[in-house]
DNA sequence: TATTATAACTTGTATTTACAAGTAATATTT
DNA sequence: AAATATTACTTGTAAATACAAGTTATAATA
């Protein structure tokens, strides 16, 4: 098992403590030098934990009077990093299977470009819907290169997360990405899983998840339904 | 003036490198002790430069190996803070003033809640629609607190950007923000100014862009036309 | 030759120290 | 009492140092 920074734990510490309410919107967080003392640590290894959770938008930084709880985003977020779902609505967010994992060849004109070996591989395949109260909000469909990742198919899926999964079983971090966005129509297919009409507006976001491990990509295409909830990020 | 922090200039300098194809994509950038000796600071600071162009999606990290120059986003950015837009496609991007600035009250029901000083002072206003290559991309709606911005009505928006002219005359730097976004079908006017047809799915993004000066929010409604163009970004 | 170990790099994490700069409350002066 | 200066906080920037951990090329070994 790898060890855990020290900042990370002070960082996810603050998190839980933000949004489970023990320091409120518009709080004054402690001092840097008070969480030193508190949890032992120098300042840079404070300050690095509190620059995660300003880059998360749980917190604003203000020189000379200190680090103040933002606002919590009512919305959904999925923008960020895996774990802004999880952080921010997982109230009620059920998964439902679309289409069960299974190694499939890489589908032609991918929207990204792919390495050899990815092509050589093949692509754990899989489709999901996510509901936020009984409604449709996200169609996505992934693919994962098959590269080190024994008996991922016959895994289940039902509660736990992708990228739980990813993480717990096999090591695998997701580190950044990048992606694309535009609104598009709703096909037959997506209008009958989001159940919304055909040619409503879709958000589809294309997304190229990188990870720890060399080589290894998450690819996702995602359509959010945005009727009801709309999509929410900090920067 | 204020001075400059020394990893910002250093930050400037390498994005301006990639940018120009001084490093091109996949090139190895100088190791942050080769940077420490080249440019004389030490490494905390040339690591706080290296994590704001890690940030912005221009390089990636890799323990062990070194940053490598990532491929530079051939789309549209928009979702990062205000440079992505400048630092990414400016080849072409003209910019249309639909409203001239004026002084008006705040809009009834504003998609952010407002403070008490920002409701009394009023609002700037002032609409432009931005086209690439000829196509119109975005028409954006912005509203800024009128605290402290003398004159800022009478200002000429032709080539200079909005952030520029916040920047440069009265010396409000962009920190950060949060946006709300979701796809919708085009209203008459915006399908007009877009050019596409009525009902067609745009991209709309609501945003409050935080500043350097406390209680100074500059806000935006953006409405995006995606056809030919995606919106870019990285995490 | 192929494999393994070593060494020399790289970035990641962490401590310690110092001063600059912004903020807010207190004390001083007018 | 009001304006000003001081002081005691806060975060921001920066240096110098050390070791951990991942990567790669080289050298030693089988």
């Amino acid at each position: 098992m790898k060890s855990v920074p020290r900042y990370r734990t002070l960082y996810q510490l603050l998190r839980r403590h933000i949004l489970e309410g023990i320091y409120r919107e518009g709080d004054l967080l402690p001092s840097e030098n008070e969480l030193c003392r508190i949890y032992g640590m120098t300042r840079p290894t404070v300050r690095q934990a509190l620059a995660s959770l300003a880059a998360d938008g749980l917190i604003r930084k203000h020189q000379g009077k200190g680090s103040i709880v933002h606002s919590l985003p009512r919305e959904i977020g999925i923008l960020s990093v895996s774990g802004t779902t999880s952080a921010v609505g997982e109230r009620g967010l059920r998964t439902e299977i679309i289409a069960r994992p299974e190694v499939i060849p890489w589908p032609e004109d991918f929207m990204f470009p792919l390495s050899g070996t990815e092509k050589e591989t093949g692509c754990i395949y899989m489709e999901r819907l996510r509901l936020l109260e009984g409604t449709p909000i996200f169609y996505d469909i992934n693919y994962i290169a098959n590269i080190n990742l024994p008996r991922f198919t016959s895994r289940q899926f039902r509660d736990r997360s992708l990228f739980k999964i990813l993480r717990e079983h096999y090591g695998v971090e997701i580190k950044g990405g990048e992606q694309r966005i535009r609104a598009i129509p709703a096909t037959a297919k997506i209008s009958r899983l989001l159940r919304i009409k055909t040619g409503a507006p879709v958000l589809h976001l294309e997304r190229k998840l990188e990870t720890n491990v060399n080589g290894l990509y998450v690819y996702s295409s995602i359509y959010c339904n945005t009727e009801k909830y709309s999509i929410f990020g900090t920067f």
